[in-house]
DNA sequence: TGTACATCAGTGAACGCGCGTTCACTGATGTAC
DNA sequence: TGTACATCAGTGAACGCGCGTTCACTGATGTAC
């Protein structure tokens, strides 16, 4: 064979590794295959070969952000909650879009996108839901309950990082992230109640 | 002239009303200008004599949606902010995107948009929090953490919000609003410390 | 060892399509004389 | 009162462009004999 082996699997990887920075800065309406081929140092024509469409290069930028999040490796390195909140939601963060929370970027367009596409971010969120819900501070809750805890935080978490990168006034946007964790932090701490 | 007084403006106040829900449908990119003229019952060649560009549409659109607001709306009808927190997570606004919250279906795509439309939705963000600031129980803080404390509260609904239009399990989805409900509300009751 | 052939990752022209935008035009009405 | 002209919201063909996708092809290498 021409190249090496492995050279595919390799090329295939770079291209979703594109694709998962790319899709997160611009969304996924705002880069095209071409453009992510070509930073792969590629001809679009290629594409087909790795993918079937330009949907399952979704699902696999989706997958990929999922396995390299940052978040994800903060836990596996043993962070606390609140160091996971704080790494989260800081200003590095808010304008760092492309290597942070896919989650954050993507929800509203996926969202509106395919059912595929929609599975593997479900899978990613849930993934993130359970990690929160592991460092929760213990309580005398259901299970139910303590997996609504971690909804709540995730969802001020990413509620107010998109705010934060939307608004135009930067006072506005420290003031919301800073927000945003105090608020994650606090109903991490609390037991919500019916 | 051809047209009754105040004619155009009456076409004018249609496109942007189709234009503010089919948005918040498809999201911005997810819809055409013909397709808004269409739905006026109009062709896309007219489209010029009302506006600049889709962009100046973009920015109508969201005040049309901020001055619409169902939750503006709640409030102005003296609803508490419990209620208005039940009427914004709930299942049906959920199912309706098109008729509810123009900030969760848009952050993102605005975001990484224009400046112009960043300042529209900038200027929606901050009615709706000093809506909800000035509902917010009393409490023995500064200004600053009363408005943070609005923040938290608006972050944790169009975050989970978010998350539960994207989730394809239905029992996820429900949690999820519910999970939000709840953290907004015991939010909008605390106190946050720094 | 040398030659013919198979493989296959990647190329680049081409396709159809939808988009935002432009523009010469239409045609019903108001206005001037 | 009648005629000629001005107005202007809306029309629809056309524009250039970028997109996702297809496909015949290339050319370096491995393999068969």
């Amino acid at each position: 064979m021409r190249y090496e082996k492995g050279h595919k699997e390799e090329t295939r990887q770079r291209i979703v590794e594109i694709a998962a920075r790319e899709f997160r800065r611009n969304g996924i309406n705002g880069i095209g295959v071409a453009d992510v081929m070509a930073q792969a140092g590629l001809t679009h024509g290629g594409f087909y070969s790795h993918f079937a469409s330009k949907e399952e290069l979704v699902c696999a930028a989706l997958d990929e952000a999922g396995r390299t999040s940052r978040t994800r490796k903060a836990a596996e390195e043993g962070k606390s909650l609140e160091e996971i909140l704080r790494g989260y939601l800081r200003s590095e963060h808010r304008d760092h879009p492309e290597r942070g929370c896919a989650i954050a970027c993507l929800v509203a367009e996926v969202g509106r996108g395919s059912k595929v596409a929609r599975v593997h971010l479900t899978a990613h969120v849930n993934r993130v839901l359970e990690l929160i819900e592991a460092r929760l501070p213990e309580g005398r809750e259901t299970a139910e309950e303590r997996k609504k805890r971690a909804m709540a935080v995730f969802s001020t978490a990413i509620g107010s990082l998109q705010l934060s990168r939307a608004v135009t006034d930067p006072v506005l946007s420290d003031q919301l992230i800073e927000a945003g964790l105090r608020g994650a932090l606090a109903l991490a701490r609390l037991q919500t109640k019916p």
